[in-house]
DNA sequence: ATGGCCAACGAAGTTGGA
């Protein structure tokens, strides 16, 4: 089985991009984020079309996710509030940013992380704060059946200097500060392993590219679009590769996708 | 170098991204 994870910012943008990689990509599971538009709104036909269950939470211009599976998922749900209830999550459901559901025995959980801004900033605390709710959420679906996680998406979090193109100034930069990163190891410390690191140790190898300063030709670059697997999917995991092709095309995405092979039908 | 780019919204300039 292949899951791939894709910050396409903006699907409507780049719909064909993204019909033309899964043509000649055909996963069996695609998630999406930043699709930056509202569910009525989203360009369905394209995808459907092409054999896809289509599972979506969007808001207006910003945030917004979605996973497209070959075969149906089963118990999908959307946001925090499902598992935690509405007082646990403060207002973080207003912004679209999780989409989960089971395939084959394997629970998706598709996010995207807040970016930020600054550090120290109040966004920046709002961030630290859903990470830890984050933890909780992802804990709650570890209890229940199937008890097999593959957590996803743009994490906004570089985890360690192996994934920064230019580790200088790092405790100053948002996606590689100190406090960001311990908040990202206090997630995993429930029993999840980055899929890419299995297969790949060392650095150099980036997801996304600043759209300034020429940052893909010169690869420097970030690495924060990440596949967590629970032990048992770590295990059969067989293979985990950043496709760089699609960031090369006109009007690109300024990330590229990400996938993982797992080694069942 | 307190920047350079890109997208949404909306119709010019602001906000957000990372």
């Amino acid at each position: 089985m292949k899951i791939a994870t894709w910050n396409v910012n903006s699907i409507r943008t780049r719909k064909e991009i993204v019909a033309n990689w899964l043509k000649a990509n055909p996963v069996d599971v695609l998630c999406l984020q930043e699709t930056k538009v509202v569910d009525e709104d989203f360009p369905r036909s394209q995808f459907e079309s092409l054999g896809y269950h289509i599972y979506i939470s969007g808001q207006k211009s910003y945030n917004g996710v979605a996973i497209f599976s070959l075969k149906p998922l089963e118990d999908v749900s959307t946001g925090f509030t499902p598992l935690l209830g509405s007082e646990k999550v403060e207002n973080f459901d207003e912004q679209k940013r999780v989409i989960t559901g089971i395939l084959d025995g394997i629970r998706i959980v598709n996010l995207y992380i807040p970016n930020g801004s600054e550090v120290g900033s109040e966004k920046y605390e709002y961030k630290l704060r859903w990470m830890k709710v984050l933890k909780e959420y992802l804990r709650s679906h570890l209890a229940k059946p199937p008890h097999n996680l593959c957590v996803c998406g743009d994490l906004n979090i570089t985890p360690d200097d192996r994934d920064i193109h230019d580790p200088k100034n790092k405790e100053k930069s948002i996606a590689a500060s100190p406090r960001e990163r311990a908040a990202l190891q206090d997630v995993l410390e429930i029993g999840l392993a980055d899929a890419f690191r299995k297969f790949t140790s060392e650095g150099g190898h980036y997801s996304w590219w600043d759209y300034r300063h020429s940052g893909f030709i010169r690869n420097h670059g970030w690495r924060i679009d990440i596949h967590y697997l629970t032990p048992n999917l770590y295990e059969k995991a067989t293979n985990c590769w950043i496709d760089v092709e699609p960031r090369k095309l006109e009007k690109p995405s300024d990330h590229a996708p990400v996938i993982v092979e797992i080694g069942i039908d």
